[in-house]
DNA sequence: TCTCTATATGGCAGTTCGATATAGGTGACG
DNA sequence: CGTCACCTATATCGAACTGCCATATAGAGA
């Protein structure tokens, strides 16, 4: 999602700054799927003000440097709306964990594994936070989201759990097949 | 994954040219986890080919333009070892359709309903072509990275098949709860 | 004293996206 | 049945966008 409506997205749910919004994606409810970096948030919401689709209130903070606090505005809550109307474009995913999975054979076993049981713990971590987290008082999109991205990240935890043994068995005895028989070929063949 | 690594990764599998490599992210092996343009390929490939990680080998073709194949050296296998070796950065997702099912109350029913089922038909045709691919000529890396995304989709779309109908109500019954009801709290709160 | 949190801005490098060139194949429409 | 529009294959370029890092500031905690 371009980064505007995903300002205006988090906006719709209440104001903030663009430090919160950067939050919001890196912590919070849109962490998930949502990734924006100030960057481009910053200059997405100068744009939004510009075209009125957000007002910002100037908060000077003494010790800190001043806050500017954005709301949207009925016209973006309607851009929000017209949005949600148009086909979504097909995700991106972009993942080293699945890069590095993918050539396992090309890695030492022991990075491997801890690449592998980390990934599981942080997944765990992930799932106990979600599993806490009050659903009740959420409207329905926000929990059916949240359902989710819990299967996944289950469906994942699962999968790796029960096949990583597999995984690094299949290649520690490679990488050993490899080192021990450079001339065996010729007796197999025999 | 930066993109010079990821044209490593996809060249230490045989040659390719750039816009080989670019269908490789898009339909190909890749396509689950990476994701990259022209514009970021072709310009990883002319670094790759200045650092002598990767040659290239200009074929004339009659009809069409020339073709460069590049092959990766043994330098350029090295260094893609060399960043396996590394711990992979977080995953990044950028995902419209789990935006729009976030702020499913915002939307009409029947355009939800359309993009649920979109995307379950989208996705069961993803997992039967994962499906018949044959595995057995790959390397274990390449089948555990294969079974983890097949992991992922089904579990998507088990969720979405038992969950969507009961958002689709929930969201249409308080649709018309607020239409209904604009002065019914009163009521309620006898 | 360092580093973290909170907050915003600026710039550079890296990326995306769209235009351009070329030419044969494929499908639709009259 | 002809023709035009669009798709595939292939590469390059430039404009706009984005990400990432540095900078500024100051209180809080280690």
């Amino acid at each position: 999602m371009d980064v505007k409506t995903l300002c205006l997205g988090v906006l719709s749910r209440g104001d903030a700054s663009g430090y919160e919004i950067k939050k919001a994606c890196e912590e919070g409810p849109f962490s998930h799927f949502q990734d924006a970096s100030f960057g481009s948030i910053y200059p997405a919401l100068a744009k939004l003000s510009a075209e009125k689709l957000v007002d910002c209130h100037q908060m000077s903070q003494e010790k800190r440097p001043d806050k500017k606090v954005y709301s949207i505005t009925p016209s973006g809550r309607t851009a929000l709306f017209e949005t949600l109307l148009l086909p979504p474009a097909p995700d991106k995913v972009n993942s080293d964990f699945y890069f590095m999975t993918f050539f396992a054979q090309l890695m030492p076993t022991d990075v491997l594994r801890s690449i592998l049981e980390k990934r599981i713990t942080w997944y765990e971590g992930v799932v106990e936070r979600m599993k806490d987290c009050n659903l009740a008082i959420r409207p329905p999109g926000e929990r059916f989201t949240h359902g989710l991205g819990l299967a996944h990240y289950r469906a994942e935890i699962t999968y790796l759990k029960e096949n990583m043994d597999q995984l690094l068995d299949q290649i520690a005895s490679e990488q050993s097949a490899d080192a021990e028989i450079p001339q065996a070929p010729k007796t197999a063949a025999l």
